[in-house]
DNA sequence: ATGAAAGCGCTAACAT
DNA sequence: ATGTTAGCGCTTTCAT
């Protein structure tokens, strides 16, 4: 029994060092680098050899050792992809994309949030290089605002998603949705349907993104020769961090509402959910009392009561698009930064302005 | 301007190699075993020498190959997660608490989905073996079910999340919600509202915990004396595959309805939502008319309208208590096995049943 | 306190 | 057709 145990403890201690092309070596009577090249169904072993090699493989459990193999090639077939946030039901969508391509591409991928935040995102970037994955892409990034040293040192082919910048046009490439378009499509929504009033609902810690959105939104407005009004456009203050967009919408709306908006301009589908939510507090219907655009297609925007009026970006065709880019960087094609166009899908949150 | 260029060139092709810690020091003139112990702050090392060679390193911009740091430690400090969908609300929070807690420990998540698909499955866990990750973390695993020889080639710390097996108890360990205490929770909800005709509407590709729910469903209407009949019980086929939960829940609410129940659980909020909407398109008012009890407590359902009741999963800390487990586990702790305990939220999907 | 050398597991040039 | 050797970048004995 003794004897039994021990032997179990040692076939253990075994199993933790697995087993290498030498012990295949030793096995078959052949050199390991024999075993290499049949394992690579290299034409310069015999048939038999090969056959024979790939079978005490296949018994002994061989799993090759990608480690080993990384150090000499000096590729890891993986990728890093850095997201605000995994939850993130934007984001999720967009990495689904990325995911489907780089399994497709034989790539995997190394996932990181950094929740908005320079330093966080620094060091999943830096953690990357030292894992030297052949790739990286970065969304929502915070780089483009600290162009200092560290942005230097981004030496692998880089992907931005949804954050331009113009700096390093060597290894940094970007891929965005336009901003300023989708803004026009929202605001010139409202205005087909009969508003005069409209308002913008913003958040203050995505300044590249809002402040886009907000110029669409003004100058949609300007060339409509409609009001604008200071008390029509709420922005969350930045220091108000960490709160969530939905809360952000909630938080905001009444201003805007008492600033005597009759639709609303929401930066994203969470600020107008979260703009809903509140209105049903008030006792405010939607889309009777007030009309709602938002900005995404997330999922939960279909879901809601009533549904989301909302200015879509193609959350998985980035993402694939995004992971093609990269691919396209790594077979040293050149490629181009491209700009996806954003569309309105019209549902039940905006409907024409009741004249009262 | 040409010789400009070229030098220009050359740089660029320079960096493709990056530098090691010989480059280091040959710099420094000393040994690579010198560079490395400093580094790595090494007491051997003399103070000046220590800071002068980590004085060379940040110049020459030294990233650590952890590639080869791996092939001698025999360690990557990168563990494996197979969803089911990266986009999935449910698992997205999930794997969102594993980061967290796999970041405090330094270790990096390499994700894969694997649509509910055995052998995708496999193809993942097979490439985490190839680049030696310490850990896998599988979710809605199919592995149980097919327990054949590969499932006895997991070789690495493995904690399975909602889906328990009964083999190889000394490797594959697991964490799970109690699907039978759940469900219980939301009949005996339905049951306290004075709701005598119970549905169930399930889905037929999560055999287990479908079963769970079902059985404890069963039970608690037997231990209550309410009747069961068979229509009200309504499973979406599995070969309907690749249908979402929305879809099945809308598809299925009718048959239900048909029936005659007044009160539903449903397998999970999605299914619960598509039942929801089926409604609102048939003029079915929620909860006047019916009542609906959803499973998981995924964001969306406190966002729909009304907002659902639902057993609820703490998914967050499902995530961080799963990596907490297989942290352990590397730390050669003994571990145990763990089944969560979920908890009903009552909201506005479910009400007093209407007397007729 | 520092250098030389071995070795992690693999591939590939160079023999034979 | 197969074996020998070198080397990817690093850590770690073992010398000195």
């Amino acid at each position: 029994m003794l004897i039994l145990f021990a032997l179990h403890k040692e076939v253990l201690k075994m199993s933790k060092r697995k087993i290498s092309i030498e012990d295949i070596a030793r096995k078959a009577g052949v050199s390991h680098s024999t075993v290499s090249r049949a394992l690579r169904d290299s034409p310069l072993i015999s048939f038999k050899v090969r056959e024979e090699i790939k079978k005490i493989a296949r018994e002994m459990n061989y799993v090759p050792n990608a480690i080993a193999q990384s150090l000499l090639s000096s590729r890891t077939n993986t990728i890093g992809v850095v997201v605000t946030s995994i939850a993130d039901p934007f984001y999720a969508e967009v990495v689904e994309g990325i995911e489907q391509i780089a399994r497709s591409a034989s790539l995997s991928v190394l996932l990181s949030a950094a929740h908005r935040d320079f330093d966080q995102e620094i060091t999943a970037i830096d953690n990357f290089h030292r894992r030297r994955v052949d790739g990286i892409l970065l969304t929502d990034s915070r780089i483009s605002k600290h162009n200092i040293k560290q942005v230097a040192q981004i030496t692998v082919p880089t992907v931005l998603i949804n954050s331009q910048t113009k700096d390093q046009p060597e290894t940094l490439h970007s891929l965005s949705i336009d901003d300023y378009l989708g803004a026009r499509l929202a605001v010139e929504h409202l205005i087909s349907l009969g508003h005069t009033c409209i308002g913008y609902l913003g958040v203050g810690d995505r300044s590249s993104s809002n402040q886009l959105r907000l110029e669409g939104y003004q100058n949609t407005l300007s060339e409509s020769g409609l009001p604008q009004i200071p008390d029509w456009v709420a922005i969350n203050n930045e220091d108000d961090t960490r709160i969530n967009d939905i809360d952000t919408g909630k938080k905001m709306l009444p201003q805007l509402l008492n600033a005597g908006v009759t639709g609303i301009f929401c930066y994203n589908d969470m600020v107008a959910i979260g703009a809903l939510l509140a209105c049903q507090g008030l006792g405010i219907s939607i889309p009777q009392d007030l009309s709602l655009v938002g900005f995404d297609g997330i999922a939960l925007s279909r879901y809601v009561t009533p549904s989301l009026t909302t200015v879509c970006q193609p959350m998985l065709e980035i993402g694939r698009y995004a992971m093609q880019m990269l691919l396209d960087l790594l077979d040293e094609k050149t490629i181009e930064n491209r700009v996806f166009s954003p569309f309105l899908i019209k549902r039940g949150s905006s409907a024409m302005v009741q004249s009262h």
